[in-house]
DNA sequence: AGGAGAGTACTTTTT
DNA sequence: GTACTCTCCT
């Protein structure tokens, strides 16, 4: 049992811990992972069948990597296991049950942008106001309705969320939830939350299934439990109930997706379900030196709601965390940026070795400029995925017709691209008939003629070689994905675009169909074990499940990594720098209503933290770019919160490294902002009419309610000055008003952040 | 019908 | 500053 000396006493105990309910309190750099991994691996020593092994992670990079090592300790047993997000593998169940719920199995799975391009045609035909009924924040509610297994009709039956679109100025919510619902139907797709709630539909309405599925996975292992909702958690508590063998784990100070629907309530309920509960605190911390561990510990105990760890380590003491000040976001780059290339001097490291954490990805811009400066490599995580490109979704599109041609979002894109004369006007007098009649769009435009729509023959050809495609279906999925590249006119269109920008997207074209080759030389056994190429349906199946970092062809590179925290969580890296650690930044500005969003930041920060191996250097600017231009800022609560006695503020320099400031240490509740008060000399520039020339904010300035602000009240802001309000719109946390100040100009304030006095 | 230019809104975080 | 949308012109 080799494996099982490696682990200390509280891993080996969970890993052993293999049937009933089990609880795996991971701290941060606990070796999760390791125990996750080993606890398989125990399970197929003691002769548990791989393929009654269900491990559910949050990301697919965990999978992949859970897989990976699972694979390297028991060989190709691995493969059988299944190992996959909620949502692939959920998407995986419906593919086969689909028509059980009233689904065709071919379902497509829009994408956020499908979704919101979706709300975006059901609120204009609607003829909603669309400042009013913007599609993320629509999407926003339907997902979280979603997540809390609420339908859209029990949306609209509830009288208290009535009331609640009502006095945030959208009554409309619920008939847009419904119309969405219904339209997706119709198109047979599925949205994201849909695999989840579908998936506990079909359990919760067919017990055969639930039944199949529950002697199936004898086994069940959840990884970040903290980031499950509701719906998720519904799924693996009925998938569980038979065998009760069911492990989650996780650490609720990493909680970071509760915006999302995440529900730590989720580990207090895990432990109401399951009564029987063997409860494992992994709390010896192998990653970091003492220094980080101590200082992340002393931030996150601020908090108020959270379990009880004492997370400690037998490594180093390790040099303090650091501090940088920068005048500028520019400035701050340059600091950073300098500081790796220090430390690369000083010591044999690898640009691997370093991480760049940021809280939006705004941020990334001033950090990859100075990097560029100092010609340090580097790569950006996030961001715009490979399979968000417009070109990339066009062709996709191509396919997702030919499968599935009620697929409302793909057709709209594809029926004029390339260009074939199927315009607006067409488009619109379709969707009104599509609309009137309750069919889908394809229904209409496949039976043109019966509509009595002319279309000079253009809808008949597109109809038709939609149909030429359908029936290939059945080749290998490159033969087919190029025949339809070919004669839907998309790789031609793109040749032809001789552009930088052009030249891009063809070759990013010719990167998805070189992927689709490589999937297609593989075989898959077919029913009765006849080996089949893989055909394109099934490299469609899971495209949209894929996200940004799916095709990372830069992993073997030595390259800094620039991302933003939420995508940093599992990773680390010996050097670690956190910069904007700024008010209104970090914790952001969104975030500091409630105690619980402003723990949720705290959290982020402490999952920042704690990525470090060897050293954390954290950074503020007191000036930043935003919207165009320059604003003050001030350093973030969250850099007092830290025990001053692990910190450092020796590196406080400007890029000219002329400037020291020790000052700080001393008392560091109150100087940062004296400190910051000091240097805050205006930065001359011509373009910032509005901070940086403004008087200093006055602390005593004190805001009035503003709920009752009406058209034509004058008013008084603290940088702004005096003004008069021209309008009001919105309501809720999204009321703003356009307010003439005096000198100047018109701005459109939130009033939930401006302060405003109301002048008699 | 489609492209170019101007104007506006935007910044959390993502399966 | 940038991305997206709208309008106007061809």
């Amino acid at each position: 049992m080799d494996y099982l000396q490696t682990l200390n006493e509280a891993q080996r105990a969970a890993v052993e811990q293999i049937d009933g309910p089990v609880m795996i309190v991971a701290g941060a750099g606990s070796g999760k992972t390791r125990v996750l991994t080993y606890r398989i691996v125990h399970m197929l020593r003691h002769d548990v069948d791989p393929f009654q092994i269900l491990s559910l992670t949050f990301t697919n990079k965990a999978a992949k990597e859970m897989r990976h090592r699972v694979q390297v300790a028991v060989g190709t047993e691995a493969k059988n296991i299944w190992m996959g997000t909620f949502h692939s593998i959920f998407s995986r169940i419906l593919r086969s049950e689909a028509d059980k719920i009233g689904y065709p199995r071919n379902f497509t799975i829009y994408d956020s942008d499908d979704s919101k391009s979706l709300l975006k045609t059901i609120v204009n035909e609607m003829k909603l106001d669309d400042k009013l009924y913007k599609p993320a924040g629509l999407l926003g509610r339907i997902s979280s309705a979603k997540n809390s297994l609420i339908t859209a009709e029990e949306y609209l039956m509830n009288d208290e969320l009535a009331e609640n679109d009502n006095s945030s100025g959208r009554p409309k919510f619920g008939i847009i939830f419904k119309t969405y619902q219904d339209r997706c139907f119709r198109a047979g797709a599925m949205d994201f939350d849909d695999l989840l709630v579908n998936t506990y539909k079909l359990f919760a309405n067919h017990l055969d299934t639930l039944n199949k599925y529950q002697h199936l996975f004898r086994y069940i292992m959840v990884d970040e439990f903290q980031d499950t909702n509701h719906a998720q958690y519904m799924i693996i508590k009925k998938l569980s109930a038979v065998h009760q063998n069911i492990a989650v784990v996780g650490d609720d100070a990493q909680s970071i997706y509760a915006f999302r629907g995440a529900n730590i309530k989720n580990i207090l309920g895990f432990q109401r379900d399951f009564p029987d509960v063997k409860t494992f605190k992994l709390e010896q911390n192998y990653r970091s030196t003492q220094n980080i561990v101590n200082a992340a510990s002393s931030v996150i105990e601020k908090n108020r709601d959270q379990i009880k760890k004492n997370v400690w380590t037998d490594n180093e003491n390790g040099e303090k965390i650091r501090v940088m000040k920068a005048l500028t976001d520019n400035e701050e780059g340059k600091l950073v940026a300098s500081s790796i290339f220090q430390e690369k001097m000083n010591s044999h490291v690898m640009n691997n070795d370093f991480a760049i954490l940021y809280r939006t990805n705004a941020q990334s811009r001033s950090m990859e400029e100075a990097l560029r400066k100092s010609s340090i490599p580097y790569k950006i995580y996030g961001g715009m995925s490979f399979y968000q490109r417009k070109e990339i979704k066009d062709l996709l599109a191509y396919f997702r017709v030919v499968l599935n041609p009620k697929d409302e979002e793909a057709l709209k894109r594809i029926i004029n691209y390339p260009v074939r004369g199927i315009g607006k006007t067409t488009m619109e007098k379709i969707t009104i008939i599509a609309d009137h009649n309750k069919v889908s769009l394809w229904d209409v435009i496949e039976n043109i003629g019966q509509f009595g729509l002319k279309g000079g023959g253009v809808i008949e050809d597109f109809v038709t070689m939609i149909k030429s495609f359908q029936v290939q279906m059945d080749k290998n999925a490159y033969d087919v994905a190029m025949h339809i590249a070919k004669q839907s006119g998309v790789l031609k269109n793109l040749y032809e675009d001789k552009t930088v920008e052009g030249i891009a997207r063809y070759e990013n074209i010719e990167e998805l169909l070189s992927g689709i080759k490589e999937f297609s030389v593989e075989e898959t056994a077919d029913e009765d074990g006849v080996l089949q190429p893989n055909k394109l349906a099934d490299f469609m199946s899971n495209v949209a499940l894929l996200t940004n970092d799916d095709n990372d062809k830069n992993l073997d590179k030595d390259h800094v990594s620039l991302m933003t925290i939420h995508s940093a969580k599992g990773l680390e890296f010996k050097y670690v720098y956190v910069v904007g650690l700024e008010e209104n930044l970090f914790p952001s500005q969104l975030s500091l209503n409630s105690r619980q969003e402003l723990e949720e930041e705290r959290r982020l920060f402490y999952v920042a933290l704690t990525r470090a191996m060897k050293r954390l250097t954290l950074s503020f600017a007191t000036s930043r770019f935003k919207f165009g231009s320059i604003i003050n800022a001030e350093p973030s609560r969250f850099l007092q919160e830290i025990d001053p006695q692990f910190l450092s503020f020796e590196s406080l320099f400007n890029s000219k490294g002329t400037f020291k400031e020790n000052k700080i240490s001393d008392s560091p509740g109150r100087s940062l902002s004296g400190l910051q008060k000091k240097v805050l000399n205006p930065v001359k520039t011509s373009f910032s009419k509005t901070a940086a020339a403004s008087p200093p904010p006055d602390p005593n300035f004190v805001g009035d309610d503003t709920s009752n602000l009406q058209t034509g009240m004058n008013v008084e802001h603290q940088r702004f000055g005096k003004g008069i309000v021209l309008s009001v719109e919105g309501a809720g946390d999204n009321k703003k008003a356009n307010i003439d100040f005096e000198g100047n100009g018109k701005k459109m304030l939130v009033l939930k952040f401006a302060k405003l006095k109301i002048l008699a």
